[in-house]
DNA sequence: CATGCGTGGTG
DNA sequence: TCACCAAGCAT
């Protein structure tokens, strides 16, 4: 018997105590999400990722099932037009996640033989992933132990350790350092407590409205036990949309996603009226090569 | 490291 | 009503 080794920093034993309740309660609460079943395997997990970053999951089940019957292995999507996935990414928003997800349903058709790799550091050079998503795919679809650090986990962690209401505004590396801290020592213990504190964050634990006493961990949690002290510090940086580009190329997208043919310019100039703003929108969209144009002033979904 | 990037639901 | 929020990434 060994104890594990403690740094000053390092966890208190009581850390590993969150692992046990946390497990048992996702065992009993986890929702049955599609991308969760086995029939999904890692193309399905990974699908789910890019859909879910900054979505919610309500709104991306329909268009998964969709694009999963259409594209069931990296190889369908990857020879389709780029076009055609922003067509059927449809209003998740976002949509350069839907070109980068053919991008990489192509680069794991030319580099890995159609499979998406088990390997973080090549799921993290595929085009779209990050930091996030590679951990993600890596643990969700391969079992794999890594530090899955999304904002649910952020937050739980933020609240049930650090003691505060709200995780900082970008990671830092003090929260990957507990994050690995935190991660049980086994392959399959570790890809559960990942998916268990994500749940935990998306159920119980959530950004308002928390449910304290449906919180398999609220008698050991840092924030609670010192009475939920607001968050103090500068407000988190809300997103602005009305009035901005982002509404406009949203809007000029709408136009071209929903028309068989391609476009004229004046049907685009029609969804905003303010010249300038709109031309920057479209060059934007252009550049992005969410939006091809043609000769003749006509612009359509990118074809290749 | 701060910004830009969609969309729709909700209190 | 409208600000805030929802499994980030790239630059």
């Amino acid at each position: 018997m060994t104890a594990p080794t403690k740094t000053p920093e390092n966890a208190p034993a009581e850390r590993t105590d969150l692992h046990e309740p946390v497990i048992d309660w996702f065992s009993e609460h986890a929702r049955d999400l599609p991308w969760r079943r086995p029939e999904a395997g890692p193309w399905g997990v990974m699908v789910s990722e890019f859909m879910l970053q900054q979505t919610p999951v309500s709104r991306v089940l329909p268009v998964y099932e969709q694009w999963l019957a259409r594209w069931p292995r990296p190889a369908d999507l990857a020879e389709e037009a780029p076009g055609e996935a922003v067509r059927a990414w449809g209003r998740l928003g976002y949509p350069r996640r839907a070109l980068r997800l053919h991008g990489a349903a192509v680069a794991i058709t030319e580099r890995h033989g159609g499979d998406v790799p088990t390997a973080h550091a090549q799921l993290l050079a595929l085009p779209g992933i990050g930091e996030y998503t590679a951990a993600a795919v890596a643990s969700f679809a391969y079992g794999q132990r890594h530090a899955v650090l999304d904002t649910n986990v952020r937050r739980v962690f933020a609240r049930a350790v650090a003691g505060v209401q709200f995780p900082p505004n970008a990671t830092t590396a003090a929260e990957r350092k507990l994050a690995r801290t935190l991660l049980p020592e086994q392959d399959d213990t570790a890809a559960r407590w990942a998916a268990a504190s994500m749940e935990l964050g998306a159920l119980v634990c959530t950004a308002k409205n928390e449910e304290c006493h449906r919180c398999p961990i609220a008698a050991l949690c840092a924030w609670r036990l010192a009475g939920k002290p607001a968050h103090d510090g500068p407000p988190r940086r809300g997103q602005t949309y009305a009035g901005t580009d982002r509404q406009v190329r949203g809007k000029l997208l709408a136009v071209l996603r929903d028309a068989v043919a391609p476009v004229p310019q004046a049907a685009l100039d029609r969804v905003w009226d303010e010249p300038v703003q709109r031309a920057r929108a479209l060059d934007g969209l252009v550049s992005d090569g969410l939006v091809e144009p043609l000769a003749g002033g006509l612009y359509r979904l990118p074809a290749g």
